[in-house]
DNA sequence: GTAATGATCTCT
DNA sequence: GAGATCATTACC
């Protein structure tokens, strides 16, 4: 079953954490989400929006339960998820996920997730509630050990605990730099 | 118009 | 530890 708008609608933090466990899927891939970091509003340095809204940026400040996809180093396509109510910025980057079917030779990392999964530019503000990209609920519910740290690879706001991961789960991307 | 930078990955 | 590689952004 798909997660429903008002999934999305709720403060960054709590979507980011309640998406682990959740299945992603596009076309016949699907892959269960194990890794998301929060990026905040205004308040967040290290978010695309922290200075207001860009051309690039103007979808996190949308309607949530879409897509924030953008290039980064010129070479990786990176997933987010837009939280919170339309008009407030928030978002969450899906880090690692781990594939259920029709996922070939996933490694590690926001930038090899979504070249496995097929995510480009063209998703960038793709609904997430209806559409070839959507994310649902898990068949069954797994227990499972939710786990907080620091975020990965930005240089401002590095201390904030804002990444959340199952706990044991292989398939998460790597520990955090200390 | 020009220049700096980056929510990464792979190889050495 | 460094290079690949380019869209976006800030500044002139």
């Amino acid at each position: 079953m798909r997660l429903p708008r008002s999934f999305y609608a709720r403060p960054t933090v709590e979507v980011a954490r309640d998406l682990l466990g959740k299945v992603i899927r596009h076309g016949a891939a699907s892959a269960r989400i194990v890794e998301t970091e929060a990026y905040l509003g205004t308040d967040d340095a290290a978010a695309h929006s922290a200075r207001g809204p860009t051309p690039r940026t103007t979808v996190i400040f949308g309607a949530p339960g879409r897509a924030y996809v953008y290039l980064i180093y010129g070479m990786h396509y990176c997933l987010n998820v837009v939280a919170e109510r339309e008009g407030v910025a928030g978002c969450v980057l899906i880090r690692a996920a781990e594939p259920l079917a029709g996922v070939i030779h996933l490694s590690n990392g926001p930038g090899k997730l979504t070249r496995a999964l097929g995510i480009t530019l063209e998703h960038y503000g793709a609904d997430l509630t209806r559409g070839p990209l959507t994310i649902h609920a898990p068949a069954s519910d797994e227990k499972f050990d939710i786990a907080t740290s620091p975020r990965i690879g930005i240089n401002k706001a590095a201390d904030l605990p804002l990444r959340f991961f199952i706990r044991g789960n292989s398939f998460v991307s790597r520990e955090p730099r200390r």
